[in-house]
DNA sequence: ATGAAAGCGCTAACAC
DNA sequence: GTGTTAGCGCTTTCAT
């Protein structure tokens, strides 16, 4: 049976369910919420009225009156970067299983806006928090710490984790993929990465990889930041600008696959041998680029993984379990067509 | 100050920091609030207790109260598909500059879960709904038709809306690209696009594209659909299949830019001369492909302006203001370098 | 400018 | 198997 349009367009309540069904609200909300014992019969009594009438639960009033909230906060740094989309799909993946919902909130890389969101969210009450970094203003610490709900902080490793944490390390990725160029025999290293002192995650790459090249007595040997636009245009500006200045690099590491794919475009349109001439890595492992004239060298970031763990523990921990709260995963490098072996 | 841990773990109510301010419960709430005329000193004393607490307040029990909800349900069938975070970076643009809020629900272009995630967020009582699309379940349309707040649907304008709508004519989009494949001469035009029967915009601008393509009395010389995978590689994958199989087509229609530009790395990678052999378009306009070798045919499909008169239209309406019903946005072709003109 | 009382629409807990 | 009662933590309304 198809349901009436409600003429009254005063929103209907369990009681006219009730009234329709001719059995109290409390059976009514039993049999609308599957709990406890109910005959068949009064059952498909009420459902039918239920159906009939196009009764929509008030679940802001459940939620007071039972102190569950079945929403899970999921505080992410932007959309535009596919990444923060993929680990989301992930999220939603495992959350289909259960009777927990993800809510997104976006802070676009600014602290301020992150405690705003978190503040926003945490004041409905929800079953658990997802978070990407672990770096946040003190209030918000504090806001997470006194929620009394699980909180899972992801995509990075390198700090101190409120609750549980699952990512990797971006420290040891930058640090790795440094220690992978320099056993091919690369010296003369040049970088490019986003211009966002915010965006703490490529910060710790970049410092790992440094470091990880210092170790072996090599520095960088020029570098170019850019913020806004198509990545893949900048990525091409980018690298057409530090290849003029220093034609001599024979290696380009990018903070990420788009502006890396950019670069790759770049060369190949410029008839420079990759990764003879010179090796190029990018990081993250977006599957978007699969597909291009060469696979680029990249770590993937692990974020499938990240988005369904970090599920995991919230739908556990919402199950009275107890999970262990430090995950880490390990990037894995991959070689592609554009770092040589 | 920075606020405390608290130690009972029993979340903090109204009535704490009434307590701890000395005045009433009213009181504290009026200057959580902003509302009413509180006097500057005991503003400065509840603000003070508030945050010397770490009180969060209680939305739920905030709205079942004052029966307004601040949260704007946002339904999509795909994260995955760059068009929809981009609709949501739009709309969260607009709601920042209101009190409301977005919440995001995927359908994974299934009716059914449309319906369960609609019930689902209609339940929380949202003060809007912006929904992708026209095609709806019955229970999900009459859901929207009983729920009395402002529904817009997005992205399609060919159909019956239930309320707003705000998007392009994808017969239109379909029918105007053919036109001017027409008109610059190609004769021979292969199609290639998603196995999605439920991507009912992508099925439209086909419908539209083959309508305009029979008028000039011309048919579809060969076609390909794919789903999943990687679209950069299912592109070039069926460019190749298709050309393989007629080689005589001069041109290539793609439903998205994604396997457009699959199809287009393909045709340089192979030395087929675009435009002149063989011309290229997509759908959709993303500028992620901005800095491809060529830049690629294609029809912006206007989503940011999509979810930016869409969020305007809610929040309009939560204010009470009356807006226009229908926008009619154009979309816009360009050429790029792959079409001839 | 501040407070007291009533109640939003449900569900927990207990009766029968 | 079903009904009754008492709140959940706020805001509305009205009083002072």
């Amino acid at each position: 049976m198809s349901p009436q349009h409600n003429p009254s367009k005063r929103p209907l309540t369990l009681r006219d369910v009730s009234e329709a069904a001719g059995v109290s609200e409390m059976t009514v909300s039993r049999v609308l919420r599957n709990r406890g014992d109910v005959s068949d019969a009064t059952r498909l009594k009420v459902t039918k009225a239920a159906k009939m009438l196009g009764y929509v639960p008030n679940k802001i009033a459940g939620a007071l009156a039972s102190q569950r909230v079945n929403l899970v906060a999921v505080i992410i740094p932007s959309m535009s970067n596919m990444v923060f989309p993929e680990v989301m799909t992930s999220i939603s993946e495992v959350l289909d299983e259960t009777p927990l919902q993800p809510v997104i909130g976006v802070t676009n890389y600014l602290p301020e806006k992150e405690e705003s969101v978190l503040f926003e969210m945490l004041s409905w009450r929800p079953s658990g928090v997802i978070i990407a970094g672990l770096e946040h203003t003190a209030a918000a610490r504090a806001m997470m710490q006194n929620a009394d709900v699980p909180i899972v902080e992801i995509m990075d490793l390198d700090g101190d984790p409120i609750d549980a944490i699952v990512g990797v390390s971006q420290r040891r990725a930058g640090r790795e993929m440094a220690e992978a160029i320099i056993e091919q025999g690369y010296r003369k290293i040049g970088f490019m990465g986003t211009n966002m002192p915010l965006d703490h995650r490529a910060r710790k790459r970049f410092e790992g990889f440094t470091e990880a090249l210092a170790k072996a007595g090599i520095e960088i040997a020029d570098q170019e930041f850019y913020s806004g636009g198509s990545a893949l245009v900048k990525g091409r500006e980018m690298t057409e600008a530090i290849l003029k200045r220093s034609p001599d690099l024979d290696f380009l590491y990018f903070s990420n696959d788009m502006i890396g794919a950019g670069g790759l475009l770049y060369c190949l349109a410029n008839g420079i041998d990759v990764p003879g001439q010179v090796g190029l890595a990018g990081f993250n492992g977006v599957e978007l680029l699969d597909g291009l004239p060469k696979q680029l060298a990249t770590m993937d970031a692990e974020r499938h993984q990240i988005g369904r763990i970090a599920a995991q523990i919230i739908a556990a921990r919402a199950n009275g379990e107890e999970v262990e709260a430090r995950i880490e995963l390990t990037p894995k490098l991959q070689f592609g067509d554009t770092l040589k072996r």
